[in-house]
DNA sequence: ATTACATAATGTAAATATACATAATGAATA
DNA sequence: TATTCATTATGTATATTTACATTATGTAAT
């Protein structure tokens, strides 16, 4: 059963759309997702991410740019190392509803 | 400043990254995102949404083809009119809690 | 036959993934 | 300061996917 839907201002909502719809876009892709899940839980340098993710640092340095220029993460050096944290209240709410709707049901 | 973040099953998120990226998948476009807005406030059929979201009616077809294959709307007819209505618990979460991200601010 | 909607076929443009090479930055040391 | 190494970023090329428009055809209901 669909639970019951919240009253939205479509007027609101479609003036939103862009910015939401880029968020969205932000988190279609496995890795990126699960980039900004592993950061979510505490900060991490991109070597960490790389073993992590199993990702080459090439392809895991798109991600990151792609997640900076969308501000939803943060980074901080650390002597040669670049830490990496979240850096947007909205990507965590929506990866904590897919939390919700895809891991605890 | 960011909220605390829940506390994530990594391994679990892992098993269901796909399918949450699918659901992002769906709501990266902006009509799909409003045509499920639209739908979450009541059914409506093909005509209506043609109307209101200024689409030319293969392009919005295709949109809820998409989103029926997704299992993310629901369709009845009646007569000559099909209307489609939500159909994805995932989906309504999601985009309330884009609605409060977005529009709420 | 007409209306409402879906499906299919075709072409084009844009975005994305991937691999690889090269460059820039910072740290440590001479 | 200059050198060297590790880390991170940037650029290029290609293959693939995706988005979208257009036109045509199919189907179900009236």
């Amino acid at each position: 059963m669909i639970s019951a839907a919240q009253k939205i201002d479509l007027k609101k909502m479609r003036k939103s759309a862009d910015s939401a719809c880029k968020l969205m876009k932000a988190l279609t892709h496995r890795d990126r997702l699960m980039l900004l899940c592993e950061i979510s839980q505490g900060e991490k340098c991109v070597g960490e991410l790389e073993e992590i993710l199993d990702l080459h640092q090439p392809m895991l340095s798109q991600h990151l740019t792609g997640l900076r220029t969308a501000k939803l993460v943060k980074t901080r050096r650390e002597g040669k190392q670049i830490y990496y944290s979240l850096g947007s209240d909205s990507a965590m709410a929506v990866i904590e509803v897919l939390y919700q709707q895809f891991c605890k049901k």
